[in-house]
RNA sequence: GGCCCGUUCGUCUAGGGGUCAGGACGCAAGGUUUUCAUCCUUGAAACAGGGGUUCGAUUCCCCUACGGGCUACCA
């Protein structure tokens, strides 16, 4: 069986977007899946829209998400370069191949007459193509004779190379996801594989280094799907045919409102990042959030985007990568593009964060306290987040639902005081703080005894006593158990936040 | 406009000629909890429409509608 080998081909022309993430994604999980080899070629045969970072951006992001490469052009490989840009000289050749072969010519149109002949056809409500019924009322080689054709080119006039499409031929793609697609070839038009600056045009730089590379499977977004059979000509007639990579064409990311592709103003407007890290842009220097940065684990946030087009067959959700690896294939891969739910992805990343161990989550939370000018020891802030790991859904969450942990409240909340602080409340407290004092062992169990007692004594229901210690200690009406809190806090800190409580809420 | 792809609960999806059309997110209601959250239970919620084929179609075929993609010397 031939060798498997897939390649992630991003543009440098900006941030990655959670659908190129999915895409290499799926190709990473194809090729460990079959023990394949994993390629990073970067495409930037476009230097107008070559953005500063971005090539950069890309591979430390894909790292975040532990999407990890075999070959590229951050780590080299034995079909270096893996940067089209590099590699340059490489594809005139084969693009004056299909001139001598007759499959491609010389075309000599300057882009503002082509414009004014686009502009002419809309005006009469028509689309201008340059192919079959046009190509020979244009100014190339196969209306221009050998002579003229000649000399231009020795005058260095700026000439692109374009394929000639066939005339009537019905041209089949097979997708190993979507099954064969029929293209007439009379509908495509002589696309350009050669420009003028001596660049090949995408389709030319792709067909030729997946060759080169010796790519066995192409998986891509479904944007490709209209140009796969231009591909599909290009291979045979560089006589490629049996080389030719099989192709499988992913569904798109949708907006998770309204309809159209997810795009980078859709995390702007709905509030949610489109980006799997921060990026910011080096022109305009505004920054657009990262998944990382907003609180999200790399396990979760990969799951999710599995998810998204792609189903194990069963009810399973929560896939570690290596499972995810060992259930991918890409028959199953679905067919319709799919909405992106923000919501279903705070909803992973809570699952695994509250799997976590309370060492991992501190890691975290030191670092939050850290930037607060906070400082505790570890193992305090290891207990902290095992107490509170399974109320938080994103990192930040660590700090929200703990600081109470960190630093005595500075005020009461009006609300919850207005609901439970009742006349008899103060007179309550303070029976409990003689109560508290006594305790020997200061832990929860021996508190949860001695307030209940106590309770019991005064003939009133724990809520009654619990409800405004709580207020004293948190500030507010929300927490983990406070018997196991206030354990943690120690009697000092307990007694005196209460006492202090009892001093500042009135009625 | 043309070409291509698609269409199962609001969303992600399973299923596939005979099913109570299953799961998850979200939503609602209960329960647990001294609180909030988590958690648990329950509930509402879908086969785009019309024609065929068939004993039977959500499943196969056709048409329509709708959605999406492409239509550059961009990728």
């Amino acid at each position: 069986m031939k060798e498997i080998r897939v390649r992630f081909a991003p543009s440098p022309t900006g941030p990655l977007h959670i659908g190129g993430v999915r895409t290499a994604l799926y190709n990473y999980l194809f090729a460990k899946k079959h023990g394949g080899t994993l390629i990073l070629r970067i495409e930037d045969t476009d230097q107008t829209r070559f953005v500063e970072g971005a090539e950069n951006y890309i591979i430390e992001s894909l790292t975040w998400c532990g999407i990890t490469f075999d070959e590229g052009v951050h780590i080299g490989g034995p079909y270096a370069p893996y940067r089209q840009s590099d590699r340059k000289a490489l594809y005139r050749q084969y693009a004056e191949q299909l001139v001598a072969s007759g499959h491609a010519y010389y075309a000599f149109d300057t882009p503002e007459e082509l414009e004014m002949l686009r502009k002419d056809y809309e005006s009469r409500k028509e689309m201008f193509q340059y192919g079959p019924s046009t190509r020979l009322g244009l100014k190339n080689s196969l209306t221009l004779t050998a002579d003229e054709t000649q000399k231009l080119l020795d005058s260095g006039t700026h000439y692109v190379i374009r394929i000639k499409i066939p005339q009537n031929e019905t041209i089949t793609v097979i997708d190993l996801i979507r099954g064969a697609t029929n293209f007439e070839s009379s509908l495509l038009d002589d696309k350009v594989l050669f420009k003028s600056d001596g660049m090949p045009t995408y389709h030319l730089a792709n067909v030729v280094d997946d060759y080169l590379m010796k790519i066995s499977h192409v998986i891509r977004g479904e944007e490709w799907l209209p140009s796969a059979p231009l591909h599909v000509l290009l291979y045979k007639y560089l006589g490629w045919e049996e080389q030719m990579p099989q192709f499988s064409h992913l569904p798109l990311l949708l907006k998770p409102d309204g309809n159209g592709k997810l795009s980078k103003r859709d995390g702007d407007r709905l509030g949610f990042p489109v980006f799997p890290t921060e990026w910011q842009d080096p022109k305009s220097k505004e920054i657009s959030s990262g998944y990382r940065e907003s609180g999200y684990l790399p396990e979760a946030f990969i799951n999710m985007l599995a998810l998204l087009g792609w189903n194990p067959g069963n009810d399973q959700e929560i896939l570690s990568l290596h499972e995810l690896i060992d259930l991918f294939s890409i028959e199953r891969c679905s067919k319709s593009g799919a909405k992106f739910d923000p919501e279903k992805a705070k909803w992973f990343n809570h699952q695994y964060l509250s799997k976590k161990t309370g060492e991992e989550l501190a890691v975290f939370l030191t670092k939050q306290l850290a930037e607060k000018g906070i400082s505790a020891n570890q193992s305090y802030i290891t207990h902290v987040c095992n107490m509170v790991k399974e109320r938080c859904h994103l990192l930040p969450d660590l700090w929200e639902q703990s600081y109470f942990f960190f630093q005595a409240p500075k005020s009461y909340d009006e609300k919850v005081i207005a609901k439970i602080w009742k006349p008899q409340t103060t007179e309550l407290l303070t029976g409990l703080t003689t109560v508290l004092v006594g305790i020997e062992l200061f832990t929860a169990p021996e508190i949860e005894d001695s307030v209940k007692k106590y309770c019991e004594e005064k003939q009133v229901g724990m809520g009654q006593v619990m409800n405004p210690l709580r207020l004293t200690v948190v500030g507010t009406n929300a927490g983990p158990s406070m018997f196991e809190m206030m354990e943690l806090l120690g009697q000092t800190e307990v007694l005196e936040r209460l006492n202090k409580g009892i001093e500042e809420i009135k009625v």
